[in-house]
DNA sequence: GGCTCTTTGCAACGAACAGTTGCAATCACG
DNA sequence: CGTGATTGCAACTGTTCGTTGCAAAGAGCC
């Protein structure tokens, strides 16, 4: 079979402009962030970074795409690497801490939002998974074996729940009470993990 | 001063079918369960509920307001009376599970997003903050009391985060995770609160 | 500089959907 | 049976997504 269709190798002409995609992305959060998700209109994104709509559209092929596209840029070194503290209950935090922050911004709690209304948005679902879940999954792993050598974990403490506690009380208290996650209000949610997970000093 | 308008009484003429009001807010949930918050058209809801789209826009304003009124008859009797098992462990438990089953379902799924998404969607927020923190709130300090006269609640142990914990695990799990929350899952989840917020049995 | 092939801006367009309005038919209730 | 409402229907406005054709401009290469 011949080759069909060997993609036209296109080195001459104009490039495209990568101060359009920068400016069109970081448009998008900050529209995502003020009007939410539902909201979020690509003209006024195209308005906001000075550039005509078709334009946008000639990059990304739909709405969707354009925001996964802008969420990508955001999402990824948020959980990448927590620091080794020396105790559970600082290694959490270290982990912990740049996700409340992240939450902290309008964008954040847009990125957040995104990721849960998934269904609606594939793209976006898949993104949220990869970048999120991954590299949480094995900071935990690396986090809770420091926690055992030390012998802060109690043998049966099921390691994969702890990322679903604190992460979800992260957005519970974020998106649905709508309150800030302080230092102290952080430091007490990974207390009540940490004694929930440390071995039982009976007598 | 007089009275400003007394809204016209008419107790003549055809009344509302409550049929119709039923099979619209019906239908707007099994809408919302497959198409999501954002895909959600309210022609494809009077199609469902064989009636025409008129007859929906003279009840409900706008498809926010119809959307906010179908989810207002679900969210309501989840959280309502949890049941006194003599343990946190059981309380807990019999407090949650509704909940996890309420997640199970698509349309408490779509509920739990809409509510999320809140900003976009005002009535939806308050909806939610009303109908889903105010009982569970209450559920929760009874069923404290309780574990403190049993001593089962050590002293210093935050009562208000018990349920950003649990209902925040049980919204990852369900909406970021997309794994379903069996009886044995959510025992784990409840068995690391209730060691969480357990006295220290020191020697 | 000049050539080439592209990106960009622009205006216009079609389709989908929110929400409205006027009219005719229907129907519950007194 | 008559009254005054609800309902179905068709048509309409306005907004937004996404597309298309055309003209202008610009980056790289000779």
């Amino acid at each position: 079979m011949a080759r069909t269709t060997p993609p036209r190798r296109r080195d001459t002409g104009r490039p495209r402009g990568q101060h359009v995609t920068d400016a069109v992305l970081e448009a998008t959060l900050a529209e995502l962030a003020t009007a939410g998700l539902e909201g979020t209109r690509i003209e006024r994104i195209a308005e906001r970074a000075q550039v005509h709509k078709t334009t946008v559209y000639r990059r990304w092929p739909t709405r969707e795409a354009l925001i996964a596209a802008a969420l990508e840029g955001l999402a990824v070194d948020t959980m990448a690497n927590a620091p080794d503290t020396g105790s559970l209950r600082g290694d959490l935090i270290g982990l912990l801490r740049p996700v409340a922050t992240f939450l902290g911004r309008a964008e954040g709690r847009a990125v957040a939002r995104a990721a849960l209304a998934a269904p609606a948005e594939p793209h976006v679902a898949e993104l949220a998974a990869r970048s999120l879940e991954g590299p949480a999954a094995t900071a935990i792993e690396a986090l809770v074996a420091r926690a055992r050598a030390r012998g802060e974990w109690r043998g049966g403490a099921p390691v994969d729940l702890v990322l679903p506690t604190l992460v979800g009380a992260l957005l519970h208290r974020t998106l649905l009470e709508h309150a800030d996650t302080g230092a102290a209000w952080l430091e007490d949610v990974v207390d009540l993990v940490v004694s929930g997970v440390a071995p039982r000093e009976h007598a």
